[in-house]
DNA sequence: GGTACTGGTTTCGACTCGATATGGTATGGT
DNA sequence: ACCATACCATATCGAGTCGAAACCAGTACC
């Protein structure tokens, strides 16, 4: 089936770049480019550990560089908040402010898919999650790039009880949403 | 479903990055960038009535200037060749120059995702190239965007004999390895 | 207390990208 | 034949991406 992975990396591809058309069309309004709205999406699931340039570098696979310019302009325009650590004073932290949250929210792509996928039966469409979900999770690992998975899917969350969790590589405790939110220390069961 | 259409959506768009990141690393090598890559892949398999940069424009999705920008650098680099239409003097005709296809072929990404898609079975990735393939139309169908296919599933394609093959639309007579080529007046069955 | 390391920023140059303007080239109507 | 209109492509401009490399704190190790 030499083909048909050829033809999946056509199609990830084209849909890629439509994706990347759509985010520029709507991205436009708020002169933002597409990179931007990805940051934006990122840091508003960002845990505590992944709420960095770092983080947000390695997520985008872009150089740090590149990335410290796009966060001046997203700070300068008002959307992101941008703290030094406390505990390690090289770190800064970063927190969408109330106005990047809105723009998140209002600059979705989600209903356009919702409707272009709405014919597909949802088993298919769960075959297609698994399959594509294997081919990054491969290409990841290809590349040595860490997967950025929610905490909820994580070999090191530990559940103390019915609302207390623990994460067991930081030995920190962990809040029922926050077990919802993207990792950089995320490691596949 | 609404949910894993949102995740099919994230899954994506990661991929789309994770092409676009190694696009970047594979085009250094000849200082290009990944749209550069792209424009050129596209030559290789547009066929005579989409191999000119209004084609590639509405492929790409970018805005007419743009994508001329881009064919000006091909161009100079000595990667594409460019002869005005004889029929009608405003269009150009673009073609890979032999530099350029040796260049496409050695710039692949497909191998990588073979052995990332490798441990997949045939069965799941057929329904995975369905579900996108079907995604990817209505997007561009609500887009009123060209679906750029091949002529081998269009609807204008006629079997006159053997081996000669006409198109419906334009009535030009079509070789058979012409009905493997992107067609921008592709109509799907 | 030096030395290596690390997270971020700055600077630079090449390039993308959209917007706008411009110049040829068809086409359709009168 | 002529003109208006539409169309294909290019040129120019400004904002911004992007990687590379230099740089600057703060931290860690010995």
């Amino acid at each position: 089936m030499r083909k048909n992975a050829f033809t999946l990396l056509e199609l990830t591809e084209r849909l890629g770049n439509l994706i990347r058309s759509e985010m520029r069309r709507v991205g436009s309004t708020y002169r933002l480019h597409p990179v931007h709205l990805q940051a934006l999406s990122y840091l508003k699931q960002a845990n505590r550990y992944s709420n960095t340039p770092q983080a947000l570098t390695e997520y985008l696979g872009l150089t740090k560089g590149t990335v410290s310019q796009s966060l001046l302009l997203l700070y300068r325009k008002g959307l992101v908040a941008r703290y030094v650590d406390e505990a390690d004073k090289r770190v800064v932290r970063l927190k969408l402010s109330a106005v990047g949250k809105r723009l998140v929210k209002e600059a979705q792509l989600a209903p356009v898919w919702q409707t272009a996928a709405a014919n597909v039966s949802p088993a298919r469409v769960k075959t297609t999650v698994l399959v594509l979900l294997e081919t990054l999770r491969n290409l990841q690992a290809m590349h040595n790039e860490r997967p950025f998975g929610v905490c909820n899917t994580c070999i090191h969350l530990q559940r103390e009880s019915a609302r207390i969790y623990n994460c067991g590589l930081t030995t920190d405790r962990l809040a029922v949403p926050e077990t919802r939110q993207i990792c950089r220390l995320h490691t596949p069961q």
